[in-house]
DNA sequence: GACGGGCGTCCCATATATTGGACAAACCCA
DNA sequence: TGGGTTTGTCCAATATATGGGACGCCCGTC
């Protein structure tokens, strides 16, 4: 009755939803509580609203909650509406089918790198990155790119010195990193080996809003063992599609 | 200082939500007050919030509000976790390539029926229902499904009188429209020809959870011009689809 | 130029949503 | 069986979000 910080309801499912995104399954309530370091009785009451609005869905076996039907008809709702993603979505088709790689559409949110929409071609089923979940910008060809418009000086107040360690324990100088940045900036794509991944080649080349920044781009995921001649070609069309959806969404 | 209701804010963020997907299209704020008789300020801050958190975005232009990125992001992670929509989402790819047919997976949502989820063959370019947008249960064939869980006293209850009414002016009986429900639910099919629309043939099947109700349908939407041969071909492979979901779904 | 209408922001009062706590029931593990 | 934890519900108190109103601004129209 004296202590503790008050917060508002709608900052709070703002968290709930953060939250579940981040766990990507059901978690119960109880639990949810401890994350968020909020009272239970506030995220029972939260939760039951959101449910009766299919915000949120209980799973019946354990109580446990995760997003409910409505969002994926708003997240529709959104994909089919912005011009960015509806444009996206034909050029990934062609894209991946015509290359027969995988074509990923990305984005930045917060100071990381995600996946907005993705299509692999026929022969391939290699797993792909999901679409939604935060990746370090140092570990992309992406990240060099959608970092392109920002000064050196806001580059490194952004991303965490977490980020420059890549998944196998190598470290990158964030010196170099700029450099990249500003490498990719001048070529109009970008293009990493064995960088995220030791096998994995990125190709990528940015969507530019009419003041010529960055808002996304296009990207190629294949093998690194790739011919030189195939991979000119892929980023060929990379920057031929993503200069097309940049023209679409002025 | 006397009169009017107060509301809570998550309710309030419900209400935004549901008329954003009603109108899918951006709405101005002071419109958006209007629609929800709500008071402008609390508007203003409500929409801020969920700007903030990404889960709406205002188009620069003209101030007007639509979802945002984070509800493509909830809604994916939905789809991708919730073992109805994964699942589905081959068996549509599959049915649409090899039948040439758009194939849809739907289900109810309030007292209406919803495509949750959609997929066209090849040489197709019949305009689809929109994902989301909400139908009459009578004009379907999937409502007829979908319904057969329910009393005649809960149909009849749940179906505005509208409802009735066809896109062209025809009116079903309701008491016909019973009959139906009983008879697709014994069948375990349905099959509409010019119901919704003149010249389309709707065929429907559904899937079950383990208490053998009827949580949504895998339908195809074709000519109604199609021989009979093909229409048995098509409702033959539905089935087999959609045995195929609700086992999966247990 | 005056006018009407919509937009975005700010401010205060109060109705109420948030909160901590307490409770019984269910659960788990020893 | 029995102690420790978690779950879901309820309650009363108060910090605060909601709602009403007023303000200046911009933009079309008369």
């Amino acid at each position: 009755m004296s202590s503790g910080e008050r917060q508002s309801g709608v900052d709070r499912v703002v968290d709930i939803f953060e939250e579940l995104l981040r766990s990507r399954e059901p978690i119960r309530i109880g639990e949810l509580a401890r994350r968020l370091e909020a009272p239970r009785s506030t995220l029972y009451n939260l939760v039951n609203r959101l449910v009766a609005a299919d915000l949120l869905e209980v799973m019946d076996d354990d109580g446990s909650v995760f997003f409910g039907r409505a969002m994926q008809l708003y997240g529709t709702a959104y994909a089919e509406t912005n011009p960015l993603q509806r444009h996206a979505r034909p050029l990934l088709e062609t894209l991946a089918a015509g290359s027969d790689a995988t074509a990923q559409l990305c984005a930045l949110r917060h100071d990381k790198y995600v996946v907005l929409d993705s299509r692999s071609g026929p022969s391939l089923f290699r797993i792909t990155t999901d679409i939604g979940v935060p990746v370090p910008l140092p570990w992309t060809a992406s990240g060099r790119l959608l970092l392109g418009h920002s000064s050196p000086e806001q580059i490194s107040a952004l991303i965490p010195a977490d980020d420059y360690t890549l998944p196998d324990g190598r470290v990158i100088d964030p010196q170099d990193f700029l450099t990249d940045v500003a490498k990719s900036r001048d070529d109009g794509y970008c293009v990493t080996l064995g960088l995220s991944d030791r096998f994995t080649c990125c190709l990528a080349a940015p969507v530019r809003n009419p003041r010529g920044e960055a808002v996304a781009t296009l990207c190629f995921v294949v093998p690194a063992d790739q011919p030189e001649a195939r991979r000119l070609e892929l980023l060929r069309r990379l920057i031929e599609a993503s200069d097309r959806l940049s023209r679409h969404c002025r």
